[in-house]
DNA sequence: TTGTCGGCGATTCGCCGACAA
DNA sequence: TTGTCGGCGAATCGCCGACAA
């Protein structure tokens, strides 16, 4: 049984769910996080499902063999459907041998205009106020000479669903609105002051409009506990298993994250007194884009990266930033550490509580794990198609090489083909290129770069409560020069209680209230 | 991911379905069948799905292990939802030891009364024109001494919400009318004419209101070949699988049929030239209980009993009308024929091709299938656990018994314990007594019992296209007296390209445009 | 630049008996 | 008994400029 969905156009999907939502290049690689996809489906799941979480790897590393862009035939949101299959030692995917797909650009931009309901626009009068900016941006002209300029505008919806209005350019002062049969479209669309609608144009001038809904019980509410268990079960049998996000929920599919930007993250020296920083663009749409700083305060993990950084913000008010965050959804401020992770051969970590909430010594009682610890932890799969590799450079296209490098502490230099896999800023997903049209677009570069502590830990292995060895490795990512790494051991409690509604997203591009975006997906 | 649902009340959600659909009995045994299963989802399926048809066996005994009724929350649909577990050799339940559950009988007795929409009711003025019948029997009565007699009724939809009208009664000539907010209700339900509402009322006066639609976009469109493709991957492995069953397609839910019912009906010999009749009122619901009669042009199916029967019927105005039935469909017309099938020692099919249009000799050509033909037509079953029996018996109930069975030609004893399992006149499933309120339902007893033609039919053991032995035995199902049997062979054609969208029903308890039902569930 | 308001037509909505069917 | 119609008030709908924010 499924919901009821329709295939969208790749842009009209990615204007619609916003430009921070990443669509996973098929038959590229990620990781699975069941904990994320259970707390994007549900909350407060119950004991049931959450014992499925227990026998599950806390992480999955699968290739993307499906990506299906989907739209809801009731509410317009749109969702993507993905078919992951579990990466094993046998029949695994050569990425530069099946090869990431290159998304044939067809040259064919689409610009978007989005906007907010005010509840005047859908209550009052019958009729929406366009911003000016989308009525230039997207309408065709009006003879603004004309007494009272105005013009039939067929729009279709998600679904092709041609819809007409009646656009004036009236009022005192004068002023672009929508009206004949406005009415009929909220309504029948169902549409509540706070959804947004997405008004599209493509390079053929077709207008399309999408919408994004305000209320969660619209998409998300439809995914089941057991879409979540029977994904789990399968992939446990490392079986092909079926995984649906639904954007509206905010963020990126962020339970769905590229390999190369967990193990990027990973690499990175994460340290109890890190200077961080996270984006805030997805808590509230309608703020202008700002960002969050502040310190590593814990580093816990139920044996996964998954939110292993705890994090206490700078201003404690701002309630819908999360606790708790995933490596790869923040970044390290530059402050007076290096800008690359470096070798430290002597160094070793100080044994340390990450529950206790007071640290008597935040240089000295940390924990840094790194891609090699994280590569420990995987269960079930032969690591000899897992290897370190430089910052840039993908982790699994070279097996013979890779067999000779079990134990070895060597960097690697590029043995990637001319693909363009793992080098693009977009880090493996969909990119897309915010084509600012006016203001409240910040087109910031992304300089922020890995940071690592300079600290001086002792080694310690003990095991955590629930048996997972934690180890961690201090790496040289340097591009072009080898590393070498060293092993260290840290407690890790296992956390496991609080389920929030939140997600976050990666990567910088702003979104305001009046989003202007021009997609033009994964150019070459 | 799955559509919106809600649980329902077990007698409510019969009253939405209507009394001709029967629910399967937690633990009961059932035929699952693929080609119905995937005629219930979609009238044209892509050849991928259509190889899975290729791939599975033709029909799948199953044990009933979950039974959810369930309520559509964007249409008030309601549908069934099933966990079926294949029977195998191993870990097979026994009937009698798992015993099928009592369905509870609280005494709460639902009455209904069931209107299709006019265009008026939709449309016109916003009121509803409420059946004399319909206020009688729902309604709390009007003092109708008064000028203008009116209430407020408070009237819950299928989830739970409370829509409140204005009954009133007036008009020359006086008529009973919902006036006031009843246009909302058509509004908000998305209700159009042709779309049937059923009113009922509980034992503690509580009215509550479901929706049949008419349109079949709503509900059965919602479910993928995907769920198909899943189900019978799974019943090929004899895992579990999921099943979900829209009663709005008309009829009921005849691809899981139950066990009982369907080895009755194939231990009848079905030949060509039998006479049978099939009631109507699946069809039309505007219509009256009428039957339709005709006489069987053909025997074929795909190593299968479902559809097996080709059917010239007397009226071929009727377009309806199916041309291939299933047998538990359709009973024998009690004619100049012995009242149960005879046992036949010597006498012996003729080889005839049932592809043919015409038949030379329709009392010669003729092919008689029964139970002992249909247990050897499952595949992968060990079949000790299958066994002739008298006809009001299980076959699963012995297994040392069955061991010793295997080739033999005896007829059983009852050896069931005394629970009720097989022994209403429901067959197995949940029945429903239809209590007559006024007119407009049958009760003609049903007094149709199995028939055979006597026929002299020779033995001839010929493979199907298909590679599939069709093997039929004739047999004594007189109830106590141990009959024998004997083989005989014909050839099958496998028929696999007219998928239409029709359902049958069974049994023939009738329901006109306006159906009064009293609904008493599993009364022991 | 745009969200909301009061105003005012025009158009429905929604209740009513009058008819037949 | 009940489906549909024309009628009529009344209550919206839906378009408008006028204001601020």
């Amino acid at each position: 049984m499924s919901s009821q969905q329709r295939r969208v156009d790749q842009k009209i999907w990615q204007c619609c769910a916003g430009s921070s939502v990443k669509i996973p290049k098929l038959y590229s690689h990620v990781y699975y996080f069941p904990l994320g996809h259970l707390e994007h489906i549900c909350p407060s799941p119950n004991p049931n499902t959450l014992s499925h979480l227990d026998r599950s790897r806390p992480f999955i590393l699968c290739t993307v063999s499906a990506v299906d862009l989907l739209a809801d035939l009731c509410t317009d949101e749109v969702f993507v459907k993905l078919l992951l299959t579990p990466v094993t030692n046998k029949g695994v995917h050569e990425p530069h041998s099946l090869e990431v797909r290159e998304d044939k650009d067809d040259d064919k931009k689409v610009v978007s205009y989005s906007k907010t309901l005010t509840p005047s626009d859908a209550n009052n009068g019958g009729a929406f106020s366009v911003p000016v900016e989308c009525a230039k941006l997207i309408f065709p002209p009006l003879d603004l000479n004309t007494e009272k300029p105005f013009q039939e505008l067929s729009i279709s919806d998600i679904h092709g669903k041609v819809w007409k209005f009646r656009h004036v350019y009236r009022g005192t002062p004068l002023r672009h609105l929508l009206t004949t049969d406005w009415s009929e479209f909220v309504d029948k669309k169902r549409l509540v002051g706070g959804d947004s609608l997405i008004f599209m144009k493509d390079s053929d001038g077709n207008i399309s409009v999408g919408v994004r809904r305000q209320t969660k019980f619209g998409g998300a509410a439809k995914i089941t506990e057991k879409s979540f268990t029977e994904a789990v079960e399968l992939a446990d049998k490392n079986l092909a298993f079926e995984v649906v996000y639904y954007p509206t929920a905010k963020g990126w599919c962020n339970f769905v994250v590229d390999a190369k930007v967990v193990e990027d993250a990973m690499n990175i020296s994460w340290s109890l007194g890190v200077r961080i920083e996270l984006s805030s663009k997805n808590y509230d749409s309608s703020k202008r884009c700002s960002k969050f700083e502040g310190t590593i305060s814990a580093l816990s993990a139920p044996n996964c990266p998954w939110r292993m950084l705890e994090v206490k913000w700078d201003e404690p008010k701002v309630s819908q930033v999360p606790e708790r965050v995933s490596p790869w959804e923040v970044e390290t401020i530059s402050d007076i550490f290096a800008l690359h992770p470096q070798f430290h051969p002597t160094k070793k970590l100080k044994k340390s509580d990450p529950d206790s909430a007071a640290f008597s010594d935040k240089k000295g009682d940390s924990f840094i794990p790194n891609i090699e610890a994280f590569l420990k932890m995987v269960p079930n799969i032969e690591f000899k198609h897992f290897v370190m590799t430089s910052s840039n450079q993908t982790l699994l296209n070279n097996d013979a090489f890779l067999d000779s490098m079990q134990g070895a502490r060597h960097g690697l230099f590029s043995t990637s083909t001319s693909s363009n896999f793992g080098n693009d800023k977009s880090n493996g997903f969909l990119g897309n290129n915010s084509m600012a049209v006016s203001s409240n677009v910040s087109s910031e570069p992304n300089t922020a770069a890995p940071i690592s502590l300079d600290l001086s830990p002792h080694s310690h292995d003990i095991s955590n409560s629930r048996g997972t060895k934690f180890a961690g490795t201090d790496s040289s990512t340097e591009k072009v020069s080898p590393g070498s790494f060293m092993l260290f051991g840290k407690i890790i409690k296992p956390v496991r209680s609080d389920f929030q509604e939140f997600d976050i997203k990666g990567n910088d591009d702003c979104e305001g209230s009046n989003e202007i975006e021009g997609i033009k997906l994964a150019q070459k």
